[in-house]
RNA sequence: GCGGGUGUGGCGGAAUUGGCAGACGCGCAGGAUUUAGGAUCCUGUGUCCUAUGGACGUGAGGGUUCAAGUCCCUCCACCCGCACCA
């Protein structure tokens, strides 16, 4: 037993502040030198809110992408790993609001926090790129993005019903609401007219969706299948219907032209103009009108409840059925939605279970088309299989596809309609009633309109905070700062005001990926020439929670830049890996559920790499992770038994490795390339595990074994070093200088692996008599199949095992196994 | 309802093309060393039995195969996402 001497202890703390200050001055992980020779890579985390100290998640979202970005470093690539804030939003207004603090103030603040605690983490950020969302310099170019779409037609505003959060006082994209409440605050959300910016994301839902073929097999499976049905691609027709004593058609979207005999009746959205419209003047006007408010007033969460039965009022009129000539009555409901399709639908109550229930509780007729056996009038159920047409003239007889292209045939020919494409997809709302966000650099002038901005007169600054009354109150706390708002127009002269929104904080993120390139560029967003070099993203890691709203803005921007000629590529982001939560006991972690685990505190007491380890080693980097199955304290036992190997070489740096002890070296050699092969398959606990092995290894040899002496020790120990560096910085870096290598370890390249290392003295074969294990022989990892076999046959086990039975068949798989099958 | 996924020891999890199920770790038990141990090292640890051997064993049931955690069919349970989208 060696007494304890003060240089063998492992101290974490003494490790990290060695080490730290090394790295700020050799910056291992800077990517920007044009004249660097290395391929390049680009590794990018999403970036986080600055709330202030990192978190649990925070913790393990970057430990496993910087696992990635230092693999790739160690193989010799120019990775760039940048790091940035997404620094406008609510939370810095809320603070401001409620401490009277200024936002920015507030922000840089939690920016400086965070960066510090970010780098004590040890991430291998590109200190060099970090950009600031908030920052001029950044917004400046969501402005000139927002202006080449004004410009392109694919901004605009309009007047829509849209979501509102009455807690945020602003309006929420149909992305922020989930389930009917807001996704900040968990507020109901309602509805509100107002006039609005729009991006016109919905001209990009084919491609959007068709792009996903470049993803398939790169992205998770989730993700894509989240996307595929936000956009939401529906086929079907549209057919116009004449209404009685009504000037215009009004067209219907449906998926089931085939069913147009078997409409009974006919709705449109309550809350619609359309409504509205057909209403007016008849004895119904003042039913639509009260049923309307209701409508407004119920939230999104009691519209979906689906106990609700189905409410509606009749607006005594009557739409006439193309195909049949028959008189449908007319209802209003909200079950129609305003803004799908046409917000209008016939309704074949057979073949539709909403028409079937909104048919039932108004007594209205149902009318089978399509035959199945059972009648939905008595079973409640509405059928939507395919089966033969029955009571539908011309396509009586035909199954549902024929049925449907003949139904469109006729529709077409007669001009009732045609074969149409709907999306589920909605455009972009992107404008926003508060004050910490993109000003949009758009004067509204009194004679010409809407004048966007002219690019050289960007940014559109933020004015100060000060003075300013930023408690939400429904309308931008930028319109009340008059001397900011009152602009002549850039067109005509004419005194105009600005536009008081601000942009939806997820235009930044859109496109931040790219500013990352060169985020000091002052003219221009970023550059093509580094695009073309570093772009697309090669591997993209964050949490399953922007599956649908980040992801896809961003691939929307890209190909927009890519119809703008700025990029060659239209889809962002090449790979994408989704890391799981870090809960506890099965839950997410909360203050107010009383189980938050604190990064700080886990981070004093076992040190940055022990966490790190202890993460990344749980489990699959997709699962979520529960912290009471998380074992800093094993990671650290670990960590200090490599350590402490670095101390037990003794031979020196440069030694003839080929000398070294055999089974030690191909033991080396098997770990290097099994956790090669893991870290690239992203099983970052697996590659753990294998060093975990190389270490076991090489203590038994250190102890028992070849000794310290031999340079198998050392080759074992330094690709140790090299292995845990990218999960262990610190450790493995103290390590490094321990075996008299100069810092840093992260490029010391990943070594060399010997092909003829990885081959096995022996191998061990197992010997199945009737398929049970019976025997288990080393044998040469070359044995022929007739070798292997003839000793077998002869092994006194297996004539025993027979128990003279006589041999049916011999199954031989050299070097592995022998499966003998009695006849 | 639709879509995606998961199911392996006390626990987290391993397992190229079908070929030794349970790597690695946590926990637990025993031992060594120690003034001490929340340090270090060693050993053991799927279940059951008539125990130097044997049987069983990857959610359940069936199938293909010499051989199935892995492939096919049926079912069950759980998790996630979407959900009046015509």
């Amino acid at each position: 037993m060696r007494m304890p001497r003060m240089s063998e202890t492992y101290d974490v703390t003494q490790i990290q502040q060695r080490w730290l200050p090394v790295w700020d001055e050799l910056a291992p992980f800077r990517s920007g030198d044009p004249n660097d020779p290395r391929p390049k890579k680009y590794v990018l985390d999403m970036f986080p809110y600055p709330s202030g100290d990192l978190h649990m998640g925070h913790a393990e979202a970057y430990a496993l992408g910087d696992v990635v970005a230092r693999y790739w470093v160690q193989q010799g690539f120019n990775v760039m790993h940048p790091i940035g804030w997404d620094a406008f939003g609510l939370p810095a207004e809320n603070a401001a609001i409620r401490n009277g603090i200024d936002p920015m103030k507030w922000t840089y603040e939690n920016i400086e926090q965070q960066k510090a605690s970010m780098r004590r983490y040890a991430c291998s950020f590109d200190w060099d790129r970090v950009l600031n969302t908030c920052d001029p310099e950044f917004y400046h170019w969501n402005q000139w993005f927002f202006i080449q779409m004004f410009k392109r037609g694919l901004a605009y505003r309009k007047a829509s019903n849209v979501n509102w959060c009455p807690e945020c006082q602003t309006v929420l994209a149909n992305e922020q609401v989930v389930a009917g409440a807001c996704e900040r605050c968990d507020t109901v959300v309602t509805k509100k007219k107002l006039t609005q910016w729009y991006l016109r994301i919905t001209d990009y839902a084919d491609r959007l969706l068709n792009d996903m073929q470049q993803l398939e097999g790169y992205w998770p499976e989730k993700v894509l299948a989240m996307q595929r049905n936000w956009i939401g691609r529906s086929t079907g027709a549209q057919v116009s219907f004449q209404i009685e004593d009504y000037p215009e058609a009004v067209t219907v979207y449906t998926t089931r032209p085939d069913t147009l005999y078997g409409a009974t009746f006919f709705v449109v959205a309550a809350d619609s103009p359309l409504a509205e419209a057909l209403a007016a003047g008849t004895s119904a006007e003042e039913d639509l009108y009260r049923y309307a408010e209701e409508v407004k007033k119920a939230s999104d969460i009691d519209r979906l409840s689906t106990e609700r039965k189905k409410s509606g009022v009749f607006l005594q009129r009557y739409a006439i059925n193309p195909v049949n000539g028959e008189r449908l009555p007319v209802w209003a409901s909200d079950y129609v939605l305003a803004d799908y399709g046409t917000g209008a639908v016939m309704a074949v109550p057979a073949h539709d279970q909403r028409d079937l229930d909104f048919a039932q509780a108004f007594n209205l007729p149902v009318r089978v088309v399509v035959e199945s056996g059972e009648d939905p009038a008595e079973t409640g159920i509405a059928t939507a299989d395919d089966g033969p047409h029955v009571n539908s003239g011309p396509l009586d007889g035909l199954n549902k596809d024929d049925a449907i292209a003949a139904m469109i045939d006729i529709l077409s020919q007669t001009g009732h309609g045609d074969a149409s494409v709907n999306y589920r997809l909605r455009d972009w709302l992107i404008s926003r009633q508060r004050y910490w966000g993109t000003p949009i650099p758009i004067v509204h002038c009194p004679d010409c309109g809407e004048v966007a901005v002219p690019e050289e007169e960007l940014p559109v600054r933020l004015p100060s905070a000060e003075g300013l009354d930023l408690s939400p109150k429904g309308a931008s706390p930028l319109g009340a700062a008059t001397e900011w708002a009152s602009v002549p127009c850039p067109q005509c002269g004419a005194d105009a005001v600005r536009d008081p929104d601000t942009m939806d904080t997820f235009v930044d993120s859109s496109w931040y990926y790219l500013r990352y390139l060169d985020p000091h560029k002052t003219d221009g967003p970023f550059d093509p020439d580094l695009a073309r070099e570093w772009m697309p993203v090669d591997q993209y890691v964050g949490g399953v929670t922007h599956a649908i709203l980040h992801l896809l803005y961003s691939r929307f921007f890209t190909k927009v830049a890519y119809d703008m000629g700025l990029v060659d590529f239209t889809e962002p982001f090449t790979r994408l890996l989704n890391q799981g939560m870090v809960v506890m006991d099965g839950s997410a972690m909360s203050k107010s559920r009383g189980n938050l685990v604190k990064l700080t505190d886990e981070l004093a007491e076992h040190g940055v790499d022990a966490i790190r380890l202890a993460m990344v080693f749980a489990g699959p980097p997709e699962d979520d992770v529960d912290w009471a199955d998380v074992s800093p304290a094993g990671a650290k036992k670990f960590l200090a038994r490599a350590w402490r190997l670095a101390g037990d070489v003794a031979s020196q740096p440069g030694v003839d490795f080929t000398t070294g002890d055999l089974p030690l070296r191909k033991a080396t050699h098997r770990a290097l390339h099994d956790t090669q092969v893991a870290v690239e398959s992203y099983r970052f606990n697996v590659a753990i595990a294998k060093a975990m092995e190389l270490v076991n290894a090489t203590r038994k040899a250190v102890d028992s074994g070849c000794g310290p002496t031999d340079p198998a020790v050392r080759e074992a120990v330094e690709a140790t070093a090299i292995i845990i560096s990218l999960i262990t910085p610190y450790t493995a870096e103290d390590m490094w200088a321990r075996l008299g290598h100069q810092p840093p370890v992260a490029r010391a390249g990943w070594p060399q692996v010997d092909p003829q290392l990885l081959v096995a003295d022996s191998v061990t074969c197992v010997i199945q008599v009737a398929g049970k294990v019976r025997e288990r022989i080393e044998v040469s990892p070359d044995v022929t199949a007739e070798d292997l076999q003839d000793h077998v046959l002869h092994m006194p086990e297996v004539i025993s095992a027979l128990d003279g039975a006589a041999i049916g068949r011999v199954i031989v798989r050299p070097p592995k196994l022998v499966n003998i099958v009695p006849a």
